[in-house]
DNA sequence: GATCATGCCGTTAGCGATAACATACGGATG
DNA sequence: CATCCGTATGTTATCGCTAACGGCATGATC
């Protein structure tokens, strides 16, 4: 099919309206901001005009002379991981009635991609910038101080940001699932999770884990990790694999809830005591264990309270030339569900 | 924290670079681009500068000099369907080392969202348009036939496209399922999906559906809808009512895999017998699937596939004034999985 | 009736980059 | 030695829009 852009095949600007509505160009860009004043009449002969040509704005011409750009960079690891697109969600909520948009880049977990997205994102001259994670090259940072907008960093609080940050204590988020482990009288407990030196949040889980049990005076019994595939499955997989390779372990601890419940599933399949022979938790509080016939223990990481939170102070300090960084630290809450015997 | 926008509060910009490396500024720009000749010497000098300065390009102003943007538009109607990541996944992948990127916008299934949203794209005058679906309202129509750039409408064939079309046929996935089903001898048939309306394709497997059944002399036996919530908990109680409203039915047919596997876990608790007395399906294929305890029978959508192809095209396409449409349809297949008895 | 505010609309001068053309220079060519 | 050419740089004129200011009615105010 061909394409055919107006008629004359050239591209509509602001003085095509203005010609057609015999109005000068600032008076039309003035209706179509809804800025400044237009007497009604005008405002109508200008409206119709712009419509019936089918003219729509050119903002980049607009952003270069306004030097306004309403866009907020948000970048994150992955879109396949469930929570990001939550994140995400209560990014566009928040943002929805103060004329900003999310724009998002994908860092695949890597550093340089991340370092890539950032400078890409940033040529663009967004009102703000939203990143995942507290961990960035050098460069990255030099970039986000540099930019002259508000840069939020979410999902963590374990370390030190560059101005806002917005998230949990994954260390804390695992020591205190390690408390409640031990608590609950197990002892001999396993670790399963992703083989993805990149994730930071997740390591800080696992380190507060490991400090937690310390504190208990126990040793991690087991580990185990994957990379790449239905995460169901593998754990799945992890689960049948650890529990003949240490058959008197009594808890697993799962780095997210996919796997968790891949080994729910495994363990409800094999028969196995649950929570009494077998306790098991997972990581994020996501909707889908909702579905499951029983209830895996986990922990809401708040993500879109977190996207809420970060959207909020993007929209409160773009505009203004500076302002103090905020930190938000929110409480994630155990959820113990029917995988955490009572103590 | 305060920020430091450099050091004297004012943006950077070409001519910043040019004074510190003593060339003029469209050197500094050719540098930067990699375009023209530029002897080694000034090169080195340039990006030197640069670096030491944390010039970031402002891309606003290149775009507006050179009427050339990198972006294209994508406009899906939900992050959190799991399909949708993997079209984006399969579009960044085709658009890596083309020098597009791809800008995601998403529509919540709202044509009047889905014009808005596109408005705003269009805005910033994309290389081209990548948009799930063919219905849209006339006005997002005309605005699509007018951007003047390709357009490519995705997952679906059924209907009229602008420009390219990329998808499988939903009615044609609906009736083999219908036909396949029909030929495993099954005979009392339920059909469980969402209550939205604005899910054409949905709909239009449904419609396959029915067809194929009528083909074969069945009408269908009994219906459930559901809106909200996770899809696997709704699977579960949907499957819950049907089982208990009709209990002579012998076939539950899911618009989606997610409630296909709640309805899964359910039968198996219950212990119903899975697929001799009862028959599942779903549909899209997600990699869920693979971890639970039987495979569910489902038609895989070929959602990378068509990320793939619609980049390609607009990569193809995009720069060029004017070009055919392209028509590509793919054929989904039907992955038997356990859950539906051999004919 | 001079002053001033206010509503409405136009004019001028950029925003920060790039396209297109112009220039300077050293060397090859006849 | 004049000409031509390719390489390496600089100059000029936009790109499409908006900020800032200016002008001119109209009507209110003292």
């Amino acid at each position: 099919m061909a394409r055919s852009p107006n008629d004359s095949r050239r591209p509509l600007t602001l003085r095509d309206v203005s010609e057609a509505s015999g109005v000068s160009e600032m008076t039309v860009s003035r209706v179509l901001r809804n800025r400044g004043d237009v007497s009604e009449a005008t405002r109508e002969k200008v409206l119709e005009a712009a419509r019936t040509l089918g003219y729509v704005p050119n903002k980049i011409a607009g952003a270069l002379a306004s030097q306004r750009v309403n866009l907020v960079g948000v970048i994150i690891p992955s879109l396949s991981n469930l929570v990001f697109p939550e994140v995400l969600s209560g990014i566009s909520t928040e943002l929805e009635d103060t004329g900003l948009q999310p724009v998002v880049g994908v860092t695949d977990y890597s550093p340089e991609k991340e370092e890539t997205v950032l400078y890409e994102m940033l040529s663009w001259r967004p009102s703000g910038v939203i990143i995942a994670g507290l961990e960035h090259t050098a460069t990255a940072r030099a970039m986000l101080q540099n930019a002259g907008v508000p840069v939020v960093e979410i999902m963590d609080v374990d370390g030190e940001g560059v101005d806002s940050v917005v998230g949990i204590s994954h260390r804390r988020a695992g020591l205190q699932m390690a408390q409640a482990i031990a608590a609950a009288g197990y002892r001999k407990i396993g670790f399963l999770g992703t083989k993805m030196p990149e994730d930071h949040r997740a390591r800080k889980r696992l380190e507060g884990f490991s400090e937690g049990l310390a504190q208990a005076g126990i040793a991690l019994h087991d580990t185990e990790f994957y990379s790449g595939g239905s995460a169901l499955l593998k754990g799945r997989e992890m689960t049948g694999a650890m529990l003949s390779r240490s058959p008197d372990i009594d808890f697993l601890y799962y780095s997210n809830d996919m796997i968790g419940a891949g080994g729910l599933l495994y363990c409800l399949e094999k028969g196995v005591d649950v929570p009494g022979r077998l306790g098991l938790a997972g990581f994020n509080g996501v909707e889908l264990l909702e579905g499951l016939p029983r209830r895996l223990a986990t922990m809401d990481a708040c993500r879109r309270e977190i996207g809420r939170k970060a959207a909020e102070i993007v929209a409160a300090q773009s505009g203004k030339t500076s302002a103090a960084g905020e930190l938000v630290e929110l409480q994630p809450v155990i959820q113990f569900g029917d995988t955490i015997r009572k103590p």
